[in-house]
DNA sequence: AGTATTTCAATACTCAGACAAAATGTCACT
DNA sequence: AGTGACATTTTGTCTGAGTATTGAAATACT
C-alpha cells in the first residue's frame, strides 16, 4: 500500500469538459498506450485498483476500457486482465487513435507513412471525383478554395478550409470507404502545417495547386485530376521533416 | 405500453459465448444500425427502457453503446438520448463494422466500393512490398501460396490461406496504415468467394495470379508487382455481381 | 413585441457494493 | 505421469441510488 494518504493526484484530467469522464479516461489511457508508456503485451492494473488510482468508480473506467477495446488497442479477459494488443490490431485510422497519436507530439516516421497513404489514395480519389462529382460537391470545394484564399494557412480558419477541401473531394469520390479515410488525411494536413509553422519555414503557397485539382475535377478530367493531386501531395510532403522511409519510385 | 406480459423475448442472442454480454448487445445494435433498421438521426430508446427490453442490466448495455460510439455509429448526450450518427461518421473500415455490414447479407454496391478501394491500395502496397519485404515476409507469403494450392478455395483452410497471403503482403509494405486496412481486404475476399460459391460459378483458379504477384515481390520488381496485383484484383472483381458502385449520398 | 434570463424536466452519467462467471493454476488421486 | 476436482483471481453483471448536463418551456425585462 503506497501511502496514498492525501496525495490527491487528479490522475484523470477533465481537460475537455465535453468529454465525459469515461471519454477523458479513454483519452488518458489511449495516449499512454500510443506513446509507448504501455507496451503491447503489458497488462493494465486490475480495474479495481486502476479506478481507485484515478479516483473514479469502476463504471466509467470500464466504459473507457470498452472504448479502447473497440479501437483494437486492448483486450480484456477474466482472470488475465486487460492487456495491450499487438500493434497490428490497432485501428490506426480511427480518428481518436490518430488524434491520440499526435497528441503528445507526432512520430516523424508515422507521419511519413501517413503521407505515403495519401499519395496512394488521394490521386485516385481525385480521379474518381472527376467522374462522379455532383454540383454541390463542386460548390463546397469552391467555397473551401475561396476560404483558403481569404484567410491564409496562418489562421485556423484557413487550415480548416484546407481540410474541408480535401474532405469534400473524398466525398465527391462517392466511395464510402474513401470517405472514411477523411480523418487520416485531415490529421496529416494538420500536422504538416503545424510542422511548417513550428520551423518557421516559409510556407509554399499551395493555393494554385489546389486550384489545379479543382479545375480538373470540375472539368471531369480524371487523368489531370490524378496528376494534379499527386503533385500537390508531393509538394506538401516536401515540407515535412523527413520524407525518409520511402525510397519511392516514380509514379 | 404493449402488453409485453410474458413475451419473454430474449432479444439479445448470446450466439457467441466468446462475446461477453456487452459484445453481444453491441453486435445486435450494430447490425440493426448497419442494416438500416435504425436510420441516422434516429434516437434509440432511453437506456433504462432498452436494457429492460433486452433483459439485461444497464451496465452491459451502456458498455455496448460506448463501443458503438467508439466506432462512430452513435452519439449520446444527456437529455437527448443516444442517436445514430450520420453515415459520414461511421468507421466503415473498422473490422467489427465490416463484419456487421456483411452479417445480414452484403450490399452489392458496398462490396463494389470495397473492391474499388482494393484496386487503389493493393497494387501500390505490392509495389512497396517489392522494395521493402523481409525474408520472413516472403516465407509467409510462400507458405500461404502452398496452402492455397494444397487446399482449394472450396475449403475453409484455403480461403484463410488466401487472406493470409494478402495480409502478409500488406505487412510487407512496411506501412502501418496500409497494414491496418487488412480487415477490409479480408472482408472483400471472404464475401467474394462466398458469392462465387453461392452462385455456383466456376471459380477461376486464382493461384497463378497470386504466384505472379509473389514472384514480382520476391524479385524486388515493384512495377511488375503493381501490375500483377492490379490484374489479380480485376479478375477477382469480375466474379462479383456488379462492378459498378452506385452513387449514394452520405449525407 | 421581442429578447434575455430563469426554471424545469428528461436523460445520460457517476457512484457504491454485491454477486456471478470464466479461466488459470494447483493439488490430490488414480 | 496423467487426470480431474477445486481454489483463486480477475473481469463481467446486477441493483439502486444520486448527480450533471442540456434543451425547452416559462418568466422577467427592455
Amino acid at each position: 500500500m503506497r501511502s496514498t494518504k492525501t496525495s490527491a493526484k487528479p490522475r484523470v484530467r477533465a481537460n475537455r469538459s465535453s468529454l465525459r469522464l469515461h471519454g477523458a479516461i479513454a483519452q488518458d489511457l489511449g495516449v499512454q498506450i500510443l506513446s509507448g508508456r504501455y507496451q503491447p503485451g503489458d497488462v493494465l492494473k486490475r480495474e479495481i485498483d486502476a479506478s481507485v488510482r484515478l479516483k473514479v468508480s469502476r463504471t466509467p473506467y470500464r466504459e473507457a476500457v470498452r472504448m479502447l477495446a473497440a479501437k483494437g488497442l486492448v483486450e480484456s479477459r477474466p482472470k488475465i486482465g486487460t492487456r495491450v494488443s499487438p500493434r497490428s490490431r490497432w485501428h490506426l485510422l480511427d480518428p481518436d487513435v490518430l488524434s491520440w497519436i499526435f497528441e503528445f507530439g507526432p512520430d516523424d516516421a508515422l507521419l511519413a507513412s501517413l503521407f505515403e497513404l495519401r499519395k496512394i489514395v488521394e490521386p485516385h480519389a481525385a480521379a474518381l471525383a472527376a467522374t462522379r462529382r455532383q454540383q454541390d460537391d463542386l460548390r463546397t470545394m469552391q467555397r473551401a478554395l475561396e476560404d483558403m484564399a481569404r484567410h491564409t494557412l496562418q489562421v485556423e480558419a484557413g487550415r480548416i478550409a484546407d481540410q474541408e477541401f480535401h474532405s469534400a473531394l473524398l466525398r465527391a469520390s462517392g466511395n464510402p470507404f474513401l470517405i472514411s479515410l477523411t480523418s487520416g488525411v485531415s490529421a496529416a494536413i494538420t500536422w504538416t502545417t503545424i510542422f511548417k509553422q513550428r520551423r518557421g519555414a516559409l510556407s509554399r503557397d499551395s493555393l494554385p495547386d489546389h486550384a489545379r485539382v479543382y479545375a480538373a475535377v470540375a472539368a471531369g478530367d480524371a487523368p489531370a485530376a490524378h496528376a494534379a493531386m499527386a503533385r500537390l501531395i508531393d509538394l506538401a510532403r516536401g515540407d515535412t521533416p523527413q520524407s525518409q522511409p520511402s525510397r519511392k519510385r516514380a509514379r
